[in-house]
DNA sequence: TTAATATATGAACAGTTGTTCACATATTAA
DNA sequence: TTAATATGTGAACAACTGTTCATATATTAA
């Protein structure tokens, strides 16, 4: 990724006045980075579904796995990724682990991203 | 993706009593979907930093390739995948393509992210 | 027209990722 | 203790994705 390409016979003249320009302006690479990271992990139907249903309420991997439709595992596997980036988090309740969202930033985000999706609110549930 | 398992040894006990009052106030797959698929886009940090080049300046794919020391071949399917899902546009000036973006949802979700990230703009490049 | 510049795109390949399977761990009930 | 419940996780495999390469198209200059 982000591999330099060396060729010798290719043409390139970029502005180079803008584009240091605009280098300038920029953000870091490790800015963007943290920032792709977010969104790549927000970017997977059943991620972003977990942690909808877990901005609805808290919810343990059974109730999960029985929302999604999915295997235990599956959701178990999903909830490690979550839980490393600090999205959610789990409170054991005897042998329950009942998960909730961590991350302010990720449900703010959601949000934003649903309102602007269309228009205040989701109209396919009304709310 | 999200198949079932009719796991006749696996125990299922879900409290069905919270998961159909969250399933209720759930927004709809389609809905997850959509939002999923705008996370996914700018999931990637190619992508992600052409939109974050594009909101502070409109740039051909030339100037792309040299900001992102990338081929223009990879910047222009990068830009097709952005194209595609309507967050940048282009207009033709002679032989050069300005791309700039094209879904204000987009930027707005995106200097949220920002935002929440490191408590209002980028501390990085002291924005 | 021919050459140079600028971008687009299909195919192939490599790397990544999510799911399944099998098994491990932990807690509670009997 | 043993059995049942609830969750966690490594390995393997299949599916997806981004880059490269080669080539095509379009515009401008000479």
């Amino acid at each position: 990724m982000m591999k330099k390409t060396n060729d010798c016979c290719d043409v390139h003249n970029p502005d180079f006045g803008i584009v240091d320009q605009v280098k300038k302006k920029c953000c870091s690479k490790e800015t963007m980075s943290d920032l792709a990271a977010i969104f790549k992990i927000m970017g997977e139907p059943v991620r972003i579904t977990i942690l909808h249903a877990l901005s609805i309420n808290a919810l343990c991997v059974c109730d999960l796995a029985e929302l999604l439709n999915m295997s235990h595992s599956a959701v178990s596997h999903q909830l490690r990724i979550l839980r490393t980036a600090r999205m959610v988090r789990f409170e054991k309740e005897g042998r329950k682990a009942i998960y909730s969202l961590d991350d302010k930033h990720v449900e703010t985000i959601m949000k934003t991203a649903l309102d602007h999706m269309q228009g205040k609110g989701c109209p396919t549930c009304k709310k």
